[in-house]
DNA sequence: GTCTATAGGAGGATAGAC
DNA sequence: GTCTATCCTCCTATAGAC
């Protein structure tokens, strides 16, 4: 059917967005990936724009699904640390769109699409009640802006100190996400040893 | 002179990398802001991807230059922290120039260029040995690998969470720099109260 | 070394048959 | 809704006069 083709387009659309970015991808490559010609990929997906946005929808519902299978009840940080973890893997494993910010026409198609911003809304919503309750019980810095705590978290899905510890060949997935993990929440300086923890308890 | 015109170039073509990107860039708005015709440009440079080398031997000398101005006998974290600022300053004022890490022609003329080459080699020498004393000394977490540390701070160069928060308004940006700077090497997490020295006195 | 003019090709999008 | 064939714009690069 309808639908069942239009996920294989998003699902090649996504694999390329995540190989070599939206400028180097070409409807070509999607229509051939897909198995199609490029003139059906028109009948379903109005521009290449609209294309990349289908993908990002695609992995904000995806989110979404996470963010919301998180138990509420848990310590903020836990829920805060698995959807960053969860991030970085899709960005490991090569499901990870990456558009360019700059961009114009492509924010745009972005922006008006509403699927999108409401995914976009919902998660970040979410992300930042956790995170004013992370600074809340202590467990996140209150020195900084709950925003800019929030663009940290999002750049770790585009952050290219994961592809380049794996094109070093040293680590395999799981201790390359360990590693920047530890860089983005412990931070490069060195910790006083944890036998001295402040008050983690409660 | 031509040493001066080719500087002029270099320079537009800097300020066009930092504001659109590799891609985005053409050469023709290149020649347009330097105010000479394009083929007047392709005798200075075969082509755009040595344009954009041209532009990357330029900031890689001036890193070499601001490390070089560094103190050798400072404590190795200031000089770390030191070169991190000036990158993220860099950026902030439009002046470093933004490549896809993904376009493989790019690749091959900056690994071609020698020049660039060196430069890069020179500075992750110099960060590396910084980074390994500071890891000997106490103050960067010796968990973690000197070339996941190394890869963190050159990543700061393309953090988009520079200009995220320099859109957000909220904040100028010597600000931005010193919350980047927070995450960078304080990381997310809470940290125990400066007051609290790890082993009191009693 | 600067210009005008143009080649050459890639790639997004469409026409129209079936 | 799928195809083949084509259009058309943009952009890199070059030709050739001065």
């Amino acid at each position: 059917m309808l639908k069942v083709r239009e996920d294989a387009i998003i699902q090649a659309v996504n694999r390329l967005l995540s190989e070599k970015g939206f400028d180097a991808m070409t409807v070509d490559e999607v229509a051939a990936r897909v198995g199609i010609a490029k003139a059906s990929l028109y009948k379903h997906f109005p521009s290449k724009e609209d294309l990349a946005a289908a993908a990002m929808v695609r992995v904000m519902r995806q989110a979404q699904t996470f963010c919301a299978a998180l138990p509420e009840a848990a310590p903020p940080l836990e829920n805060i640390r698995a959807v960053t973890r969860w991030t970085m893997g899709l960005k490991l494993a090569g499901n990870m769109p990456s558009l360019p910010s700059q961009n114009s026409t492509l924010r745009a198609t972005l922006m008006a699409n509403r699927e999108y911003m409401d995914g976009l809304i919902e998660v970040s919503d979410r992300l930042g009640g956790w995170i004013e309750a992370a600074q809340a019980d202590g467990s996140i810095s209150s020195r900084l802006p709950a925003i800019a705590v929030l663009y940290t978290l999002y750049a770790r899905a585009c952050d290219p100190v994961l592809e380049f510890l794996k094109m070093g060949g040293q680590h395999n997935d799981d201790e390359i996400i360990e590693l920047v993990m530890s860089t983005c929440f412990d931070g490069l300086n060195a910790r006083p040893p944890e036998t001295s923890a402040p008050h983690k308890a409660h």
